[in-house]
RNA sequence: GGAAGAGUGGCAGAGCGGUUGAAUGCGGCAGUCUUGAAAACUGUUUUAGUGAAAGCUAACGGGGGUUCGAAUCCCUCCUCUUCCGCCA
């Protein structure tokens, strides 16, 4: 969420970036709600601790009179006391309800968008920051779409998935499973080379942990939810990493913090039926290797270009036509201030999909999450968290299939027949 | 799931109703001494709100209560340890 110091001080700023973001009128004039509520807060904290300190002062009055037994004294004392104690609780239910409506303002406001991104609304109007200028691959009269790939070489089962669960569940087999297992160990290790540390987060997670990478409130109904217990299911590894260092204060000599993890990845896509969830496009469970930073802000923005082109190695490595975008304000998520979105070409559906979003939150979690740093100074500041998909299975086990089959059966590019054990899948 | 015990600062560990935001030790930081280092000694060392600052306020697992006053008493929830049960 926004820091409340740079919505006060920065007032014209905030306004120009959350109108890049294409907010609603509603949501820019809660600024002015905002200002005046944390008004209405300092104004009844103030009130409140001042009255606090006079309670206490006679506190040790009535404690000093009754050691030397003036205890009338003491009594009269008392019922001042009380006086007092009626005032404060009036203060104190203003000052809550203050802060609870900051909150819940607070909370509705997107992150604010970089200088660098475009204005814009809708992806089409997103940047292409790196196209794709090499021969597109020419696939044979006899190409197929992943979903009958998978059938023809029993690679996916999407029918057991049904029978087992329901739609968006597949089944993976044989070298579908195997071609899984290897992109799996392929993408730690080479996130481990980055040095990156590898992390196996649980994949249930508590409300607290939701909350804060800004899952919750604004993306409760995509996440599933175990009643019973409370607890929600990771829609990304983001989820648990970056909560790994909720509520703590680092050194500057910590940095740079560099986490990755493999984690399934529940969603219930919720009013996404309908388009674009044929095979592999869209599903409710799929695995993903995430890369999280924790970063001093100085260097954040270096730090994410490092993430892209970490990315774009891996790409590059399995072979497959990709462009990546600097998505538009409309475009971006919520929580980031910077956004690049990696799409690989899907050559049957002859359309781009998105396979990684690698993006800079600056503050905005850190400042829920409350993760800070000690700066040059000794002063306690927020750190910067960024993070991206380093890389998404389900699309890329798609796209594979699509780009590199040949009439003999599907190539597995060079990097990955380490980690398969195969070269074809015929 | 049942029983018992425990949760205090970066760590260890006192305090169990009043000047204790918290003894003491370790660690960290700064300094004295030293050619340098170590040792020793001195000082310093939580976070948040508010304020220009001094200061004031809050926080001893979370929440609530008793009291003029709570780290200390009561209730409740959570977590950990040990024992029992169940189980990959």
């Amino acid at each position: 969420m926004l820091e409340i110091g740079i919505i006060r001080e920065e007032k014209e700023r905030v306004l120009a970036g959350l109108r890049k973001k294409n907010v609603s009128d509603e949501q820019l004039n809660l600024i002015d709600k905002i200002i005046s509520e944390d008004d209405k807060r300092k104004s009844a904290q103030t009130k409140m601790d001042l009255l606090l300190s006079k309670t206490n002062k006679l506190s040790d009055e009535i404690g000093n009179l009754f050691k030397s037994g003036r205890a009338q004294e003491a009594q009269a004392l008392k019922s001042e006391v009380a006086d007092l104690k009626e005032e404060i609780r009036t203060h104190e239910s203003v000052l809550r309800e203050a802060k609870e409506m900051l909150d819940e303002m607070i909370i509705q406001l997107p992150n604010l968008p970089h200088s660098s991104v475009p204005f814009g609304s809708k992806p089409e109007e997103n940047e292409v920051f790196k196209a794709w200028t090499s021969e597109m691959p020419q696939l044979g009269p006899n190409a197929l779409p992943h979903w009958e790939l998978a059938e023809k070489y029993n690679l996916i089962s999407f029918k057991d998935g049904v029978t087992l669960t329901g739609s968006g569940f597949p089944v993976y087999k044989n070298k579908g499973a195997r071609l899984q297992r290897a992109l799996i160990n392929f993408f730690l290790d080479e996130a481990i080379a980055a040095g990156y540390q590898e992390i196996q987060p649980p994949l249930l997670v508590n409300k607290e942990t939701a909350r804060a990478t800004g899952q919750l409130p604004d993306k409760e109904g995509q996440m599933y939810y175990c009643e019973k217990d409370d607890f929600y299911l990771i829609p990304t590894a983001e989820v648990p990493l970056t909560n790994l260092y909720r509520d703590t204060i680092l050194q500057k000599s910590d940095f740079p913090i560099k986490l990755t993890g493999y984690t399934p990845c529940f969603r219930r896509e919720a009013g996404s039926y309908g388009s674009d969830v044929k095979g592999l496009n869209r599903l409710h469970q799929f695995d993903k290797i995430e890369i999280v930073r924790m970063e001093h802000p100085d260097h954040s923005y270096n730090v994410l270009m490092e993430m892209v082109a970490h990315v774009e190695g891996l790409l590059v490595k399995l072979e497959l036509p990709y462009r990546i975008l600097r998505l538009c304000g409309g475009d971006m998520s919520f929580n980031s201030a910077l956004t690049f979105d990696f799409e690989t070409w899907s050559a049957a559906q002859e359309k781009w999909l998105e396979v990684s979003s690698v993006s800079n939150f600056e503050t905005f979690q850190s400042n829920r999450m409350k993760l800070r740093f000690k700066d040059e100074e000794g002063k306690t500041r927020l750190a910067h968290t960024l993070n991206g998909s380093a890389l998404a299975l389900a699309r890329i086990v798609a796209t594979l299939l699509e780009n590199h089959q040949t009439a003999d059966g599907i190539r597995i590019p060079k990097a990955l027949q380490a980690y398969t054990g195969f070269d074809l899948i015929s």
